[in-house]
DNA sequence: TCAAGTTAGTCCAATATCTGGACTAAGTCG
DNA sequence: CGACTTAGTCCAGATATTGGACTAACTTGA
């Protein structure tokens, strides 16, 4: 299957990755986050090559990421920034960078510290359930496909456990 | 920069990517969290050419987020499970699975239905703080640099805010 | 006033990666 | 015995990514 055919998918996983599954598109929108928005600067921080910048900026735009507006005239300079639909990714970030920090930290500890301004906290993000409000693990889910939908071949086995 | 040296970067999400920034991985994942575990589950559902998904799954074992283990003697044959560093992964990929359902469903609403099987309903996920349980937003959400680490460049701009 | 930035890209040729399809290997099934 | 199963590997062609040079339209400093 073509990369491209993906999204024809019925599969929330392969749409998203379209647009996020790629080398550099959670870096840079880790970036984002921390307040990047120019070309520049994330090329500076990144060292991406400008080429593949352009292309991951244009794709999240188009993909309603991030948008481009203008913040001078002479000459035309844009910068990108976060669109609501982009917001919402925050929660992945959140637990991409918390899982890196556990995983791969150094001795000093994680590169860089997220604070919750409400509690006035380090903190690091916890999953928890819309519905009862606690805290979620996976062994507690049970995925089922949506009714009427039988577009998708059956997993032949049980639902997952880990290896021991 | 190479992308092989992103690891190297003081930064958890670069890390991170390393693992999962790759066009298929997450969408492999997703399904190691449905219960696949077998090389031709994974080929058939996905449609990933052979070469990749094996390079993929390999990849993962490699950084410990799968394991592989074998399920019968003759011929031999292994199956692929999610280590406890694996399971880790577990609110990345509900945030990321609600961000596609939200986004890219269609008027049926979610391919896919997960229940939170303690409190019996279907759920998304919300972030919440670790220190003081309340919900989080990224307008809450203060990014510092470890303390005596000054091997980033420096952002120009002050916090972000999305576009309006 | 003129050379040296600054900023957001584009263009290019070399390299690296991904693709589908055929193939291997070691069995089991009927 | 021939067909099937399962987990891969191998290949050559198609695609994507790379660094570096380049453009375009300004601003800044000497």
């Amino acid at each position: 299957m073509r990369w491209e055919d993906l999204p024809e998918q019925q599969c929330s996983m392969a749409r998203t990755s379209v647009v996020l599954g790629d080398r550099w598109t959670l870096v840079i929108l880790s970036d984002v986050f921390l307040g990047v928005r120019r070309f520049d600067d994330f090329q500076k921080r990144l060292g991406i090559s400008r080429t593949t910048l352009a292309n991951r900026l244009k794709l999240l735009e188009e993909h309603g990421v991030l948008t481009q507006r203008q913040y001078q005239d002479k000459p035309p300079r844009s910068e990108y920034r976060l669109t609501e639909k982009g917001m919402g990714l925050y929660p992945a970030i959140i637990a991409l960078l918390d899982w890196g920090d556990e995983h791969y930290s150094d001795a000093a500890g994680p590169p860089i510290l997220r604070r919750h301004k409400t509690c006035g906290h380090d903190f690091h993000g916890v999953m928890h359930c819309s519905e009862c409000g606690e805290a979620v693990s996976p062994r507690d889910v049970e995925a089922r496909k949506r009714p009427e939908d039988n577009r998708f071949p059956e997993v032949r086995r049980g639902p997952f456990t880990h290896a021991s």
